[in-house]
Formats: structure tokens, C-alpha cells, sequence
DNA sequence: ATAGGTGATGTTTGATCAAACTTTACAAGC
DNA sequence: GCTTGTAAAGTTTGATCAAACATCACCTAT
């Protein structure tokens, strides 16, 4: 075995896994309105499987705070207040600002080239602005965000840090499609921001940069709950 | 309804909650040794349930990350390494920190009693030197601390902070039990200094006493991950 | 004697079904 | 008209079973 192997390994993905990746995907892209309920059966029919996978990718899902379980023993999309808002940006801050602090010492050139590589991407999603520019862009943060996380080596955090996603994700989502680019211009400011302060290992300066990202983008959200009248009322059950 | 409602809610957990109940319970107290594997109809058998709650409720500590999939589809309790043991303690002292600190404008009188008496019992314990000092005061330093995050009102942090205690709940459960008094007797040291700087409002000092309590702990672990040798060899499989 | 294959054993995953529980609708009584 | 009780429909929970998968022991061939 001494040249290298053309074979990667085959990935052996249970059913279970697959449900809960599509139903975590659902989540974070907002198909799923706040409050909705989500039914087994129903799940398992539009997915095609039976009701055994579906149980068990909620029950991880509700596990992971992603979900809430009533004591009617139903589960729904959690309903965000304004506390609770406040109090996940503030956890997303204090985690993700360590985050970045650990990843400092560990980010190198080809990390920069990336980082950089995402955000003209994401400007470029921005200039197009074709009919899904939120959907490109969400990914594309996400995967701009995580790319330092993950520089952070921290087994432990990583993990806590997807919770808090999933559990901030759909409102931000849906928050940032109606709004215009009249925000959406200032969206990857603190990005480039964030880039530079990494680079010249300006901790201080990228915290703050991060933090500035995190609250921007909460208080889109802010405003939707002040303003709760103009929610998007979908007619659909299941996007 | 004007007056107080002497009828309390009665409790309609169902069979997996108390399956994962024991099961968390058991992990906590340390009576599955690191790395043994975790059989869904063992565990059954011996909790007298057919395998489907258990198998919900191993699912569940899996997505906690207090227990481990392998790739071969089997699940076990973790084996904690040097690296994953700082990245816990320095993730607890993060957040418990945090919740300190929110904690601090919370915290009243009535408190301050609840925390003194639950040292006091402590303290008493460990004076008494009986045969199982270790389960009992495990279970007050987690009535300790959780009763001041609580009082941080964080619905965010809260699970957060169960889940690393989870994670890092048998090890040091495991590590305190070996320890002679030699250490016990620093035991509530820094919680008698916590109440302290938390009723003189002392920030910066509830926190230093905070991480060093969890610093303390952490290094009884480390230290017996230094010396493997005698690691205790359980022979019964289930505790 | 050892490497590799073959079968046996044991475990998990997914499907199906029955029972418990919730909710809804509707009718009877005040 | 409003409440209360009851039946019916719908949903989740728990048990059982079959199939896929992994592991182990043993046996053969080199």
C-alpha cells in the first residue's frame, strides 16, 4: 500500500441520517414556518420512507434544541420571542467570538484565499441578484463561518455552535428574504472586515468584527417581530 | 381561579423519558466504564422494556454528544482524551463563566441561604467520611452550580452547559472517587469564595472562583490519565 | 503455522401493528 | 345559547418481526 489510494470510502448513510439531513436542511433554508407542526406520518409519506426514521430524526432534531417538544407529546418549529432572540445572539457572541479566537493561531494563507474566495462569491451572488439570491448567500455564510470555526480545533465547541445555528438559522433566513439590498450591500462588510483583522492577527478587531456580523444580522429578525403583521403567511403545509 | 391551586401538575413523562432518565443518571455517577460498548437489547433487558426506548433514548445521548456512534453502527461511552479533556474545561469555564456573570443581578437573600446550606451539607459529607461521599456531593455540587446558572434565565445556555456536564460528568465522577481527603478538603473551598464575591457582587472574583473550581476538577482527571495503569478494571458490565 | 475464506451468531435498522392518548365534532342537557 | 358528555378520527408510543449488517469462530489450503 505504499502509492496513494484512488478509493475513497463509500459513504454508508442510514435512512435515519438521510431524513434528518433533509429535515435539517428544511429547517435551516425556513420551509418551515414558526409554530408549524410537524406530523410523523406526513413527513414520512412526503419523504418516502416509513414512520421509523422520521420519529427518530426529530427526536435528534428536539435533542438538538432545533425542535420543540409540546407536552401533548406533538412536536413544532419553535415560535422565537424577543428574549430568547436576545439571548441566542448573545450565546452565538460569547461562543463563536472564542471561536475565533482560538482559530487565530491556526488560520494560514490558503485559509485567507478561501475566506476570500466565499465572500467575492457572496458579493457576486448579491450583484446578480437573481430570485435566490438568499439561499446561495446562506450557504455561503455559512460555509465562510465554519471554515474559521473548524481552524479552531475545538471538538467540543463545534457541535454546540450547529445548535445554536439551527436554532437562529430559519428566522434569519427568512428575515433576510424580505429585506432588500438596502442591507444586503453592508452584508459582507464585517466579512472583509473580519478577513483582514485575521490576517494582520488583530484579535481584538476580529472579534468585534464578528460580533458586528452576529447582531447585524440578528436584528433583521428584530425588526420582523416588532412588526409581526407582515409575516409571510404560507398556504402551503410543507415547502 | 383567584386562589393558589394546591393541585400540582402530574407528571406524564413517558416510557423513553425515564429509560433516558436512568440512562443519563447512571453515566453521570460514573457506572459505565470509558469506551464500553452500549447494547440496545442489554440495556432492555436489564431496565425490563422491549429495545424501542432504549433505542430512542441512546439516540438522544448521542445527539447530546454524552455518548458515541461508531462507524460500525454500535454506540459506547467516549474515551476522553488529554486534548478533548482542556477543550471541555475550557469550554465550561467559557460559558459557566458567562452565566455567572448573568447570574450576579439575579441572585437574592433567599439564594445566598439555599447556596450556603447546599455547601454546608457538602462540607458535612465530607466530614463524615462514609462509604459513598462521592455520589452524595456529586449530586450537591450539582444542585450548587445549577441553582446560580438558573439563575441566569438563559433557556439558551442552560442545555448547553447539561451537555458538557454530561460529557465531563463521569470522568471527574471516576477521578474524585480515587482521591483521598487530601484534596476533599479543597473541595468547597472556591464555592465558599464563589457566594462570597456573588453577594458582594464581585464580578471579576465569582468568576475567578468559578474557573478554578472547574480547573480543580479537571486536574483530578488529568491526573489519572497520566497514570492509566490504574484505571479501575470493572468486571461486572453493567454497574 | 498462517492467511484467507465460509458459515454461524449476534446486533442494529426499518416496517408493521396494536394500544394509549389527543383532539375534534357532534349531540344532549341545563 | 352555552356547557358538558360522548363518540369518532387522528396521532404518537411501544412491541414485534424481518432484513441488512457486523462480528466471531472455525476450517481449509498454501
Amino acid at each position: 500500500m505504499s502509492r496513494p489510494n484512488p478509493l475513497s470510502p463509500v459513504g454508508r448513510e442510514t435512512l435515519q441520517d438521510r431524513v434528518y439531513a433533509e429535515l435539517r436542511r428544511s429547517l435551516m433554508n425556513g420551509m418551515f414556518d414558526a409554530g408549524q407542526m410537524l406530523r410523523i406520518q406526513d413527513l414520512a409519506e412526503i419523504l418516502q420512507t416509513s414512520t421509523m426514521p422520521v420519529r427518530e430524526a426529530l427526536g435528534r432534531l428536539v435533542s438538538e434544541q432545533a425542535l420543540e417538544a409540546l407536552p401533548n407529546r406533538s412536536v413544532r418549529v419553535p415560535v422565537i420571542t424577543l428574549e430568547k432572540l436576545d439571548d441566542l445572539a448573545r450565546a452565538r457572541c460569547l461562543i463563536e467570538g472564542e471561536l475565533v479566537r482560538l482559530a487565530l493561531r491556526h488560520l494560514t494563507a490558503p485559509d485567507f484565499s478561501e475566506l476570500r474566495a466565499l465572500t467575492e462569491r457572496c458579493d457576486a451572488a448579491f450583484a446578480e441578484h437573481g430570485k435566490d439570491v438568499a439561499h446561495a448567500t446562506s450557504e455561503l455564510n455559512h460555509s465562510f463561518h465554519f471554515h474559521i470555526y473548524r481552524a479552531a480545533r475545538s471538538a467540543v465547541l463545534i457541535p454546540i455552535v450547529e445548535s445554536l445555528w439551527l436554532q437562529s438559522g430559519p428566522y434569519i433566513r427568512v428575515a433576510a428574504q424580505v429585506h432588500d439590498a438596502e442591507i444586503d450591500i453592508s452584508a459582507t462588510h464585517h466579512h472583509w472586515g473580519l478577513i483582514a483583522a485575521l490576517e494582520r492577527r488583530d484579535t481584538v478587531a476580529a472579534v468585534r468584527a464578528l460580533t458586528d456580523d452576529i447582531t447585524r444580522s440578528f436584528n433583521l429578525i428584530r425588526r420582523r417581530l416588532d412588526a409581526p403583521e407582515t409575516t409571510n403567511t404560507r398556504t402551503a403545509k410543507y415547502g
